[in-house]
DNA sequence: AGTGTATCCTGCAGGC
DNA sequence: TGCCTGCAGGATACAC
């Protein structure tokens, strides 16, 4: 579920909530969501404060006093949800995973009712080695239209494929994959390395532009995704293909079609997004 | 190198 | 009402 604009939504609360308090102590429903032993991981993030908030691709990351990164994938259906007391009735999660209690009588809940997501902590070496091993974040300064179409000339993958590949650029999952070709007027199945520099440059401004709408507001609710707040995010009636097989396309009115591509639905305009000569 | 398939897990919608 | 299938925003391992 979450991607890129989900994730910087839930950071940006998690900044004014938790930044500061200390951890006193962790509990785990559901082990399996760890990538290390329990004992580890609870001693790992036990006694420790929360420096800062960041984020890093579809990663919320919380910087922890005495050199420890504690890094949250949310999977499909993960939630981060911040407490001043003890949750009570209805704001009380339904499918906790992971609490962390705070000095102060407040929690963190991470909640995964598919438990997809990870949570672990690392300190700053074991993340920077993570770090290395992800693709550019591509709303920061590094990530140019030259970059994207020299990474996109090596490979012959499909682009849609390739979009949703952490490891050549972070953080953009199939939603707005989908949305950026749309965009940018590129059938998801064109080969990566055939895509020309102008295209290219359309899927550069695509994927920022897309991204950028998604976080102004709050990232997309399709069921599952909450913010900090419990609230959805805004963006799903601004979608423009992804989920709408059938309807007219906005920009044409051609209906979207829909193919399934590694087992995902890519959603596309047969008119706007020309299909490539082979398949 | 890249792709299809399966896997982890739960819940919902739709067909019968 | 119940049962079945298919589908879902992610990531990874495997065989080919």
């Amino acid at each position: 579920m979450p991607e890129l604009p989900e994730a910087e939504t839930i950071v940006r609360g998690l900044r004014r909530s938790v930044v500061g308090r200390r951890i006193r102590r962790v509990e785990v429903m559901h082990p399996d969501v760890l990538r290390a032993p329990l004992r580890a991981f609870a001693r790992a993030a036990r006694s420790r404060t929360v420096e800062d908030v960041g984020r890093r691709g579809k990663n919320v990351l919380l910087f922890l006093s005495e050199d420890g990164v504690l890094a949250v994938n949310l999977g499909m259906t993960g939630r981060l949800l911040p407490f001043t007391g003890v949750p009570r009735g209805n704001e009380r999660p339904t499918h906790p995973v992971v609490r962390f209690l705070f000095d102060d009588g407040g929690m963190l809940v991470f909640e995964d009712q598919r438990r997809f997501g990870t949570v672990e902590v690392l300190d700053t070496a074991g993340w920077a080695a993570r770090d290395a091993r992800m693709g550019p974040e591509p709303l920061g300064p590094a990530f140019t239209a030259d970059v994207l179409a020299r990474a996109l000339g090596g490979s012959r993958s499909p682009v849609r494929s390739w979009l949703l590949d952490q490891r050549r650029i972070a953080g953009i999952g199939n939603i707005y994959a989908v949305e950026a070709l749309h965009r940018a007027g590129i059938h998801p199945l064109r080969r990566s390395r055939e895509l020309d520099a102008g295209e290219a440059r359309r899927l550069h401004g695509a994927i920022r532009s897309v991204l950028r709408a998604a976080i102004r507001h709050g990232g997309t609710t399709i069921r599952d995704y909450r913010n900090v707040d419990g609230g959805e995010g805004e963006y799903r009636s601004l979608l423009r293909v992804y989920g709408r097989e059938g309807e007219p396309c906005p920009r044409c009115g051609t209906p979207v079609a829909r193919a399934v591509l590694s087992n995902r639905s890519a959603y596309f305009c047969p008119a706007c997004q020309p299909a490539p000569e082979r398949i």
